[in-house]
DNA sequence: AGGCCACGAGTGTATATACATCCATCCCTT
DNA sequence: AAGGGATGGATGTATATACACTCGTGGCCT
């Protein structure tokens, strides 16, 4: 009884599926990565070296904590997600005050690369919320943000 | 004059970052990931595992292309993603009729895993969009299909 | 001042993701 | 029937992701 799944169990599968914030996520993730990379492939920075050194730029040497926390990434992940770029010049990894600390800074080929990739950024926005009702794309940024936050907030590792 | 962020710079970059689809759902995308993958720990399986077993049960015998296209997925990732759920025995990858395709099958030990994960994937889901109005729920899963699929169109690799 | 705990970062391991490329098979057209 | 292009899958390589764990530092409390 427990081997086959009845019409009732496949019915209640894939509608949990079907309205699964997290498979639909990751599933819209991946399509929209690849769109991205492929537009900013020209300039040498994909969409997620970009996030990156972006966020390294606004917020003023932070260490590698704050900046996972700003992009709900573990810290680990992020460690390793900064070689290629300081491979490539891009960042510079620095030792902080408290020598505990790493602070992070864009280096001046890091900053030429970012104002090369900026144009081929904006346009695969503008290319893929083109058909978007502009109050529709606001209330999803929004969603996605409250959903973030909730998860973070829910999750052991708050 | 090319290796400093002006003002203006600095606020271009941070509104199209602050708009940026990809970044956004990628951000997403790893918080919510996270909940879930720690709501179903107790299952032995993870969400992305969880719902690549579901994708087959429910398309019956896909092939891995078919699968991937349904997942937005490259196929060579999908490939690899079975690898551990082969190894555990949660399904089978048979050669077809055409010699030059897979059909995938879960297999008993999979429908178990599946009934066993399905109600703390229920339960995540049910957490998570609690404080959510249920048809902002919808609207935003509506836009996560479109998103998906637009982007999917856009793509060189449509 | 000394000791304990919290915090920041790095490593080991496993999974996830995709592109380019290669190989086999299949289908279609001539 | 033969050849050539299309399709399905696997592999090499690089990046992305996170957990568990370790190490060193720094703050705090008595």
């Amino acid at each position: 009884m427990k081997e086959k799944l009845s019409r009732k169990d496949l019915q209640q599968l894939a509608e949990t599926r079907a309205t699964c914030l997290c498979h639909n996520l990751r599933r819209s993730s991946r399509a929209v990565t690849r769109l991205y990379d492929e537009a900013m492939a020209p300039a040498g920075l994909p969409a997620n070296q970009m996030a990156i050194l972006v966020g390294i730029a606004l917020l003023d040497q932070p260490t590698i904590s704050a900046l996972a926390r700003e992009m709900a990434m573990d810290p680990s992940t992020l460690s390793r997600n900064l070689r290629p770029l300081e491979q490539e010049g891009l960042l510079q990894i620095k030792t902080g005050i408290k020598q505990r600390e790493k602070r992070l800074v864009v280096t001046a080929k890091g900053i030429r690369r970012i104002k090369r990739a900026l144009p081929f950024w904006a346009k695969a926005q503008a290319k893929l919320t083109k058909r978007m009702q502009p109050d529709l794309q606001e209330e999803v940024l929004a969603a996605l943000a409250d959903l973030t936050s909730d998860a973070q907030t829910m999750a052991k590792r708050a």
